[in-house]
DNA sequence: CGGATTTGACCCGCGC
DNA sequence: GCGCGGGTCAAATCCG
């Protein structure tokens, strides 16, 4: 708890690939890595859709309670049966940023869940009333008696090298609250979808270890599609020329790459796993040095080939939980 | 003026 | 049981 800064370590850049510190499996939260179809469809599933064909919005996007939202993770995580997936909840380890309460029992274990945080339209709006707020004090009374328990849904992460700490990623967010993080310089925001119907959140700190990276943390699933380009969009200037680069992509990079605004680079995808050689970089349009002219493109792993087949599932991996 | 952000307080789970 | 820290709320404030 108090020695997360140094458990936090693997955060940064190559250490991530480093289970000792994070052991895989210990939490339900993955790491993206970026150049394969299949995680498209893991992206899919977690509503993170950016293909523009997408007809069927509603089978893309199914508007998910949270507990119908957790099964369908559930799910995935058997579908994907190649994948390290380990939906589990480590009831022994926790992080100041994944502790094991955080985790959704999507597997399982609806035990420890509090109430829904995410308030979805359809949540009652006396949600809240057992956790966080200020109620009046009589009201207190009332509201401190615990109601359904907590879902947790799944989640997923992903580290960018950037300096802006919140990327855009074609979706529209509010932010709902900003924490000190123990041991560390940076605050950690949390930000929700802001449509109503959607229950997906997102955390977003930086690395204390490494101030240029920054890790952000999706739970939950979009059940709609992204905003189209919200407050201006993605599509201009930017996009025109990151558009092109992007139609070389798997839909997978595509993600991590289109919703990006100004990714200094994106070091994404970490994979925890010992074998994992996907501390890719993902291309990117360096769109700050671009103002001085020099923008520039890094290739996505080390060797230029993008994959276009099966047999990079192990890209995501659980990201072990950090411990706190 | 409406929506987004800030910020302090509160709740809850976990470890000791 | 207590303290710590993460997560959330919601009033106040900011901003377009």
């Amino acid at each position: 708890m108090d020695n997360n800064n140094e458990k936090r370590d693997p955060l940064t850049t190559t250490e991530f690939t480093t289970q000792s510190t994070w052991p895989p499996g210990s939490d339900s939260v993955y790491f993206f890595s970026t150049t394969h179809d299949r995680d498209s469809n893991i992206l899919s599933d977690f509503g993170w859709n950016f293909n523009p064909d997408a007809s069927k919005p509603d089978e893309v996007f199914p508007c998910l309670d949270p507990i119908a939202a957790a099964d369908d993770m559930s799910d995935l995580a058997g579908n994907t049966s190649s994948s390290p997936l380990v939906l589990e909840n480590s009831s022994s380890s926790s992080s100041p940023a994944f502790r094991s309460s955080d985790l959704a029992p999507v597997v399982g274990s609806a035990s420890t869940n509090q109430s829904a945080s995410t308030s979805s339209s359809e949540d009652p709006p006396e949600r809240s009333a057992g956790s966080g707020g200020k109620p009046p004090p009589e009201i207190q009374s009332k509201v401190k008696k615990k109601g359904p328990k907590r879902i947790r849904q799944q989640r997923f992460a992903f580290v960018t090298k950037s300096e802006v700490d919140h990327l855009e990623d074609g979706y529209r967010w509010r932010k709902y609250g900003q924490k000190a993080v123990k041991n560390s310089p940076f605050p950690r925001s949390y930000y929700r979808c802001t449509n109503t119907k959607c229950t997906v959140k997102k955390r977003v700190e930086r690395s204390s270890e490494d101030p240029t990276t920054v890790i952000t943390t999706y739970e939950g699933q979009h059940c709609h599609h992204t905003v189209a380009f919200p407050r201006g969009g993605v599509i201009g200037h930017e996009s025109s020329f990151a558009g092109h680069q992007l139609a070389q992509l798997s839909p997978a990079s595509q993600f991590m790459y289109y919703p990006t605004i100004r990714p200094r680079e994106i070091t994404s995808p970490i994979n925890l796993t010992p074998t994992a050689s996907h501390q890719a970089v993902v291309p990117r349009h360096d769109d700050d040095q671009a103002a001085g002219g020099s923008s520039h493109f890094i290739d996505p792993q080390p060797t230029p080939p993008l994959p276009t087949d099966e047999g990079l599932l192990g890209d995501i991996v659980p990201l072990g939980m950090r411990n706190r």
